[in-house]
Parts: structure tokens; C-alpha cells; sequence
DNA sequence: GCTTTACTAGTTTTT
DNA sequence: CTAGTAAAGC
């Protein structure tokens, strides 16, 4: 098949040069829907066809997800596409860390901290440093990882961010430095890894020039989309590793950036061309996803914004229906409306999954959940809590990570404190037995004799004996541990029954692995969430679900229609938001994005009563629709949509009648 | 008196 | 879901 050919037919011409324009750096403008997917899809397949190794090119994107669809796509024309190295910057400094672990002093296997076991760790090394017992008021655990974290991300001193985020902690700018000079020793001591770990230690490893030169020679060819989203970290990885080649191309849009909170700079983009001084710069402007009008919406919103963005979108397509604005008594009626238009809209043949539901915050989007269930319509959430960091989830993967390392205070601390009869203070006392003794079995043998707990230890201790066989595969250990944990589930949550899927779920994941420490490590690193999570959690077979997304979780998605909820000032842009200027201005391309999301039909709306701290409040109407010329590109209506007036379906005695029929 | 458990309020966004 | 607090249990 010509090469050529097939992209003449499948790209316009500024795509098209993106697309073969290999040697040297490229700065792609890409605006919300003028194909920037494809443009990476179409560029992997021609540095393929040109007879380029797969394994010399890097393609970095924002998820896991967005990896793994582009090269799939890439990979119907070419197969050899499939061998790329396609994630996100955390996963691939994970692998190039652990193939240069020893490099660094570290010795494999290395545990993985997730993001409540950092807060823990530094937590505890406040307390032994004193720093809680004082009168103020201290961090939380929550605040002094974040703090740290930013610091870090930022490249910017603890007072820096303490200034920036938390001017009311800044007299602990020299404790909370200390800490994070004892969370780093911490984690060095015991061979730990978190989140932040996997960009220092890639970037650290790439100021070895030698280290550099080998991965630079690897790596040939590198493309990173959502340059707009990346840190100061991220981007210098970048430069480090296209050093030589500079066969870098960035991809990206400074009116989508939406993870400042987390480092990101936009910044990047322009700095970009400071580093590849001879960098080619291609805008796409063109959309083809979304109608006139939509994007109309769009450009108005962002046109507003202090900053000038220099692109406006153009679109392709010529429909002339404008996104309506709802206005609703309360956010019940409003979850109400949308769950009827979503039946509607499936009545008139439209594909659940052909309709997104889009919210800042994931409390606006509960009461649609409760909307949905009660109708039976499937639907899925993105955003939120992560597979790995649910509580039961949590708890199984403490009882595995035992087995992996018999001293894991905290995986001890979550596994007794599962015990009926054990707090805090016993889970204390046994660990300290336990790192002193050296033999966990030993120690649980002796407790197992307490009349409170006694019987719960020795259930625990009958089962980690069992997992603790030589021999026995990732698998056998996880089900092993799993009909441990089952009957303590079933008393812990009422909604036992669908946390023991992802019990089963977690079993099916362990089947792929050969070592417990490649299993722990991978899935809180890298967690295989997007293959093998999300296609084993499919809970409706027959019919795809209707997408129920945080904005941020929206990122790169579309859909034929969109619904925008809970469009109230205060819950969008939220209130913690809008004191300062640079936090507002993020608010506002957020909400760009959740515009562009939508292809044929958008609809947005707000409740106009809600209620917080008890007491009812009335809303206004998010500030960045409240605005007579923005207001004229909408359709406007009141909906009073209530289900009052519903006929008399049961009086007093048939009802009771009924209930009691039932028992 | 010490520990565990039960309850309640408030909740930004996430690799 | 978790931090903080009140009540219950040994």
C-alpha cells in the first residue's frame, strides 16, 4: 500500500506536514478537535513504513489509555507499530528506573509507595519529629505530601509553594523542609519508590552523560502529546533526551491546560521553541468534531480569558442547532431531566456511549448516578478514585504485600486493624513485636492466645502460612489471601457484593504475573488499569454504558452529545478558585475543554437551589456564561421539572398491603 | 482508664 | 472516604 497515498487521503495539509516532517523539532498547535490524535497515529505509521525501528521511538502521552489507543489504531495499517513504547512519563521512567536501578544504589526488587502511603510515611516522620505535638495547628498528612510533592514538581522551594498555596503554614517553612529531607532519606534506607521518584530519578539518571547517550541513541525518534500539561520535570526529560537527534515533537494547546494544581506548565509550549531555537511550528485550527455553533461557544469563552490564545477554531462542520442552557429547581430535578433526555435520546437510536455527562467535581455527578441506577441505565464513571486505592482493594494488596515483605509496618497496620477487637494501639504493639522478633509467625502464634482477638490472629496466621509456601504462583497467593479476606469484606461494607469483583478482578490481573514483586510493583506504579481493569469490570454486556466524567478525566475524549452539569458559580468555577487570577483563568479553559468535548449536541445546565452546610442556598449561574453576549449564542430555558403531579399510584391501605404481601 | 467502635460532617481536579 | 469526636466495652 502507498504510504504517501493513504495519507493524502486521510490528512489536510497541515497535518499532512506534521505528519512528515521527521528530522528535527516540531512544535504542533493543535486546538481542540483538528485531529491531533491522528496526526500521532499517522506520523508513528510513516516512521514505520520508512523503515524506522519501532524500538527507537518514544511516544509519551498524558494516560496510559491514550498510548495504547493511538498505537492500536496505528498498528490496523502496520503491525510493527505494536512495539513501540507508548505511556505515560511516569510509566516509562519506571522502566527505564528499574533497568537502571543499581545505577541509582537501589537494589530490585524496589517497593512501590502509593499516594496514601507517602502521606503515611511522612505523617509518621512528623510525629517522631515532634512536629505534631505542638499547640498550632499542623498540616495534614494530605497537605504536607501535597506540599512536598509541589515542591518537588515545581522545581520551586518549600517556602515558594507555601507562599503560593498555603501562606498560613509558612512559619513551618523549616520543618516541613526538614521533612521532606527525612521523607527522601526515608524512602532512599528502605528501597521505596513513589510517584514523584519515577521523574526525579529518570530525569537524574539523564544528567549521567553516559546514561543519557545510551537512551538518546535508543530513542530517535520521540513525540509527547499534552505538552501543555507537562511539568518542569517532564519538559527537561524531553530535552535531555533529544539532546542530539532534537527529533522531538511536542504536541499541544496552551488554551487546554487544566493540571496546573499538579506543576503543569504551559509554559512549556513557548520554552519549547527556546530550546529548539530552529523548531518548525505547525497550527492546526481546523475542527472537525464539533458543529459552528458549538465551537462558537467555545471561542466566545475563551476569548474572554486575560491571556490571549491565538488560535480560534474553525469548524468543518456546517449544522446551525445552538447548545441549550437549562435552568432547574434543585440538582435532583436537574439529574432527573438528564437521565429522561439520555432515554429519549437512546429511544431515538443514539448509542449510550455516544453521550457524555461532564461535571467539575464528582459530588455533582452523584445525583445523576442515583438518576441513572433507578432507571437501569448502564453508565460508567471516569475520574475519582483509582482502582488500587479503594479500600478493599487496599486491603487485600496489604495481606499480599506481607508475603512480599514480611516487615511492611503499614501493610501490617491496614492487615490487623481488620481484626475485630484490634485498634490502633494493639496493631502497634504486635508490629513492634514483630520487627523486633524478625519472625511474624512466631509473634502472631503468641498473640493468637488474647481472648479479644486471639481468633482473628490466628485465622490471619493460618492463612499467611499457607501464602507463604515456596513455589506457590502470584495467583495461588492472591486467592489464598482473598478467601481470607472475603468474610472480613462481607462484614465491613454493605456493598460487599460488588467490591468482590474487583476481588475477582484483582485474581485475573495476578494470573499475568511470575514474581509477587513485579505484580505489587506494576500495579501501583504503573497500574494496568487501562487493559486489563477497565476490560475486565464490564458490567453491563449487552449495551455500552453512558460515560458520567469529570472534566479533567475528559481530557482527549468526545462525544455526539454532551451534557455539562451543575453549572453554578461556586461549584464551577469553584469557590477555592476564583481568589486568584491564574486559578480562575484554569478554571476557564476547563470548562473550554468540557465545550469542546461535545460533536453534534451540547447541553448545559444548572440548579438553581442547592444546599450547603444544611442550609439552602440559591445558585448564580457560573460567570462564564453570565454574560449577555455569551447568553445570545444559547438557547435558554426554565425547567421546573418536577414528578408531583404524577397520578395516585398506591392510597394508604394498598401500599401497606403491598409491602406486607412482599415479606 | 485505656481502646475500640460508631457516627457525623464536609469533600477540586490526578499520573 | 477520612478526620474528628462521642459513646461503649473491657
Amino acid at each position: 500500500m502507498d504510504i504517501k497515498k493513504l495519507l493524502k487521503d486521510n490528512l489536510n495539509p497541515a497535518q499532512y506536514e506534521a505528519v512528515t516532517t521527521i528530522d528535527g523539532p516540531i512544535l504542533v498547535v493543535a486546538g481542540a478537535g483538528t485531529g491531533k490524535t491522528r496526526v500521532i497515529e499517522y506520523r508513528v505509521l510513516y516512521l514505520v513504513s520508512k523503515g524506522i525501528s519501532p524500538q527507537s521511538i518514544l511516544l509519551l502521552t498524558f494516560t496510559r489509555r491514550a498510548a495504547r489507543e493511538m498505537l492500536s489504531r496505528a498498528a490496523r495499517h502496520n503491525k510493527l507499530c505494536e512495539y513501540i513504547y507508548g505511556g505515560t512519563f511516569h510509566s516509562f521512567g519506571f522502566s527505564i528506573i528499574s533497568e537502571f536501578a543499581t545505577a541509582l544504589g537501589y537494589k530490585r526488587p524496589i517497593s512501590f509507595l502509593d499516594e496514601a502511603d507517602s502521606e503515611e510515611i511522612i505523617y509518621r516522620l512528623a510525629i517522631k519529629l515532634g512536629y505534631t505535638e505542638k499547640k498550632k495547628r499542623f498540616p495534614t498528612k494530605t497537605t504536607l505530601k501535597s506540599v512536598i510533592s509541589a515542591s518537588f514538581n515545581r522545581g520551586e522551594s518549600i517556602e515558594n509553594v507555601l507562599l503560593k498555596d498555603y501562606p498560613h503554614f509558612l512559619h513551618l517553612a523549616k520543618n516541613i523542609e526538614h521533612l521532606k529531607e527525612e521523607y527522601v532519606k526515608y524512602k532512599i534506607n528502605h528501597n521505596l519508590l513513589d510517584y514523584d521518584d519515577l521523574l526525579i530519578y529518570l530525569r537524574l539518571l539523564l544528567l549521567k552523560e553516559p546514561i543519557r547517550k545510551r537512551l538518546s541513541e535508543r530513542f530517535r525518534y520521540i513525540m509527547v502529546d499534552e505538552f501543555q500539561d507537562t511539568n518542569k520535570i517532564q519538559a527537561e526529560i524531553v530535552y535531555l533526551l533529544g539532546k542530539e537527534h532534537k527529533n522531538v515533537m511536542a504536541v499541544g494547546d496552551d488554551a487546554q491546560s487544566i493540571y496546573g494544581f499538579r506543576g503543569a506548565r504551559y509554559e512549556n509550549m513557548f520554552e519549547f521553541l527556546d530550546i529548539f531555537p530552529k523548531a518548525k511550528i505547525i497550527k492546526l485550527e481546523e475542527n472537525y468534531r464539533s458543529t459552528q455553533p458549538i465551537l462558537n461557544l467555545a471561542n466566545a469563552v475563551i476569548e474572554r480569558a486575560k491571556k490571549k490564545y491565538t488560535k480560534v477554531l474553525v469548524a468543518k462542520r456546517e449544522e446551525k442547532e445552538k447548545p441549550k442552557l437549562f435552568i432547574f429547581k434543585d440538582p435532583q430535578n436537574e439529574a432527573e431531566w438528564v437521565a429522561e433526555k439520555i432515554i429519549e435520546l437512546r429511544n431515538e437510536g443514539i448509542p449510550l456511549h455516544h453521550i457524555g455527562v461532564l461535571f467539575r467535581s464528582l459530588y455533582l455527578g452523584r445525583p445523576l448516578e442515583i438518576a441513572l441506577s433507578k432507571r437501569l441505565i448502564p453508565y460508567k464513571v471516569y475520574g475519582g478514585i483509582r482502582f488500587i486505592e479503594t479500600a478493599h482493594i487496599k486491603d487485600l494488596i496489604s495481606h499480599i504485600k506481607i508475603i512480599a515483605n514480611p516487615l511492611d509496618e503499614l501493610a501490617w497496620q491496614r492487615v490487623l486493624m481488620l481484626i475485630e477487637g484490634i485498634g490502633p494501639k494493639t496493631a502497634d504493639k504486635i508490629i513492634n513485636e514483630i520487627i523486633k522478633n524478625g519472625n511474624f509467625k512466631e509473634v502472631l502464634f503468641s498473640f493468637s492466645k488474647n481472648p479479644r482477638y486471639g481468633i482473628g490472629i490466628k485465622k490471619l496466621f493460618e492463612a499467611l502460612k499457607e501464602a507463604s509456601i515456596e513455589r506457590l504462583s502470584v495467583a495461588e497467593i492472591v486467592s489464598i489471601l482473598s478467601d481470607y479476606y472475603m468474610p472480613i469484606l462481607e462484614r465491613k461494607y454493605d456493598d460487599y457484593q460488588r467490591r468482590a469483583s474487583d476481588i475477582e478482578s484483582l485474581k485475573q490481573i495476578a494470573m499475568g504475573y511470575k514474581s509477587i514483586e513485579t505484580f505489587l510493583v506494576e500495579l501501583i506504579a504503573i497500574e494496568p488499569a487501562e487493559k486489563s481493569i477497565d476490560d475486565i469490570i464490564t458490567l453491563y454486556e449487552d449495551e455500552q454504558p453512558v460515560i458520567l466524567s469529570t472534566i479533567h478525566s475528559a481530557k482527549g475524549l468526545e462525544w455526539d452529545i454532551v451534557f455539562i452539569i451543575g453549572l453554578a458559580d461556586g461549584h464551577f468555577p469553584v469557590s477555592h478558585n476564583v481568589m486568584s487570577e491564574e486559578e480562575l483563568e484554569e478554571e476557564r479553559r476547563l470548562f473550554y475543554v468540557a465545550i469542546t468535548r461535545a460533536k453534534t449536541k451540547l447541553y448545559l445546565s444548572v440548579p438553581h437551589r442547592g444546599y450547603r452546610g444544611g442550609i439552602t442556598i440559591f445558585n448564580r449561574l457560573c460567570r462564564f456564561l453570565d454574560d449577555g453576549e455569551i447568553l445570545k449564542l444559547l438557547d435558554v430555558s426554565e425547567k421546573d421539572y418536577l414528578f408531583e403531579d404524577y397520578e395516585l399510584a398506591y392510597d394508604k391501605e394498598e401500599l401497606l398491603r403491598k409491602i406486607l404481601e412482599e415479606l
